[in-house]
DNA sequence: AACGTATCCTGACGGTGTAAGTTTCTCGCG
DNA sequence: CGCGAGAAACTTACACCGTCAGGATACGTT
């Protein structure tokens, strides 16, 4: 696209303005169109060049290597994030009955946060891998800086459920494996020949042996379906019910029966030493 | 290379069969090493090849493309799995006061699976990520025999569980959801500089600004810490007790809650201890 | 001993990331 | 106005990649 002839934003007057076609925003735009509509292994420099008009090596001024360039693909995702979670409470929130006590804002807003991650990604299934990929490759302290202010407002988050350091590492860890867990879960494949109408020769189940899997074979139908956001939803809130003690509704004074929170066993853990 | 072989030195009588050298698990094994050692782009054929004495074309007869032994590597890794749970309960298995009724079988039981899988696959980092870019590609159906072996256990424990087909396919998609999310998130990196002693300076702390990221600054520290297996126990568990319903204990009155979890995690720590 | 076939090799083609060096544009300054 | 400096993009080149087409070779069978 934009072959040459650089249109509309051509504040000096010559059109043959060689220069000022790329800036980052627009190769990283251009890369993840790319991997959008034909899948990473689509994804060359050359490719990618050739679409902005431009030889490979030119690009080498806004990502000093590929790693670079799908790291920047990242970001993107998470600079789309970003926009997602400004823009407001977009999808259905879910209502409750006793809105600030059983749900206080910190869940909700976990919800949000999850359920725009989960968006997010979906609407780039293609870049999903690199989710894992490439936070293998970078450290933390060196993760963009939209990448690092998800986590920041997740910690923020967690950090106004009451929790510690330490618990706020678990729950943090906890959280973030359930959602790109589910989501890449939810990306693979099911479905082996999309033309057939027939369920099961959609599923391809002919090819499943009905000896040697039997019970898997009777559940493909029900795995093909999708979780969806609900299923996100839904475990998260297992996680949270299970690492988050709820509300303090009216206590009862005998106090053995109620659940430990991490921060309790923490505190058992340490006394016991 | 390989340059003259006739004439030279190359070949003589002594020499083993210029046949038979290879096979798909040889060569499969082979990949493997290569992936593990040098992670996942010093993988090509080329490369494989010349560590078996061969050149790069003979690779095609046990696998037909690159893809298909990147489908290979994964299957070696299920392979892996299955002889892990084959070889019995080698981890600590948590030992509990009433077993049979407290933690059925099929409970502890999808434990070892889930634990014996995060271990292969942190044996394996660099292999890892196949486990969702794959996935992704091959449709169920169509997934190695090792693959759908462990589909099939997992599915088979549910049902013991007492699942209809409807609640299995949602506790699988939780399950391995949680596991695949849990074991990456493991992977990321969080180290920036190894050779450092000071642990900030080896987590890169001064990289992340301290106005823009306070709280995560915070937690970085206690990010860096990895949850373990005993993490992976603890989701599992919240997951489990969330999704499926725990048997109406007929105990008597005593102080024992059956809050499991909790119980359970306390055992594990000291049994760790 | 001869044949068929499974196995491996050779050569080639188009594509890849990127290091090094060169050209071309833009802009500030005299 | 000219002019130099530096940024932006281009050119060339190299080593390596996956894999198609076809040739060579060793081995089991007869």
């Amino acid at each position: 696209m934009t072959k040459q002839s650089d249109s509309g934003s051509g504040r000096r007057a010559s059109d043959k303005g060689r220069y000022g076609r790329l800036s980052r925003e627009r190769v990283l735009a251009t890369a993840l169109d790319l991997v959008d509509d034909e899948g990473l292994s689509a994804l060359s420099m050359r490719r990618v060049g050739s679409m902005l008009g431009v030889e490979a090596m030119a690009l080498y001024r806004y990502a000093s290597s590929k790693d670079a360039l799908l790291d920047g693909l990242v970001e993107t995702l998470y600079i789309e994030l970003g926009d997602a979670l400004a823009a407001g409470p977009d999808g259905p929130e879910p209502k409750e009955a006793h809105p600030s006590r059983a749900r206080p804002r910190w869940r909700s807003e976990l919800h949000r946060l999850a359920n725009a991650t989960y968006q997010v990604t979906m609407a780039h299934p293609n870049v999903a891998p690199l989710l894992a990929t490439r936070m293998m490759m970078v450290p933390l302290t060196r993760r963009p800086s939209a990448v690092l202010q998800d986590s920041e407002r997740l910690v923020a988050l967690l950090s106004d459920a009451g929790l510690d350091e330490r618990d706020t590492a678990i729950v943090y860890r906890a959280v973030t494996a359930w959602v790109l867990g589910y989501t890449l879960t939810e990306l693979r494949a099911t479905v082996d020949d999309p033309d057939e109408t027939d369920p099961a020769f959609r599923l391809g189940l002919h090819h499943m042996s009905a000896q040697e899997f039997p019970r898997l074979r009777a559940v493909t139908p029900a795995l093909a379906e999708h979780g969806g956001p609900e299923g996100l939803a839904d475990g998260l809130d297992a996680l949270l019910d299970h690492f988050i003690p709820r509300p303090p509704v009216a206590v009862p004074e005998d106090e053995d029966c109620s659940q430990a929170t991490t921060a309790e066993m923490a505190d058992k853990r340490s006394e016991i030493h």
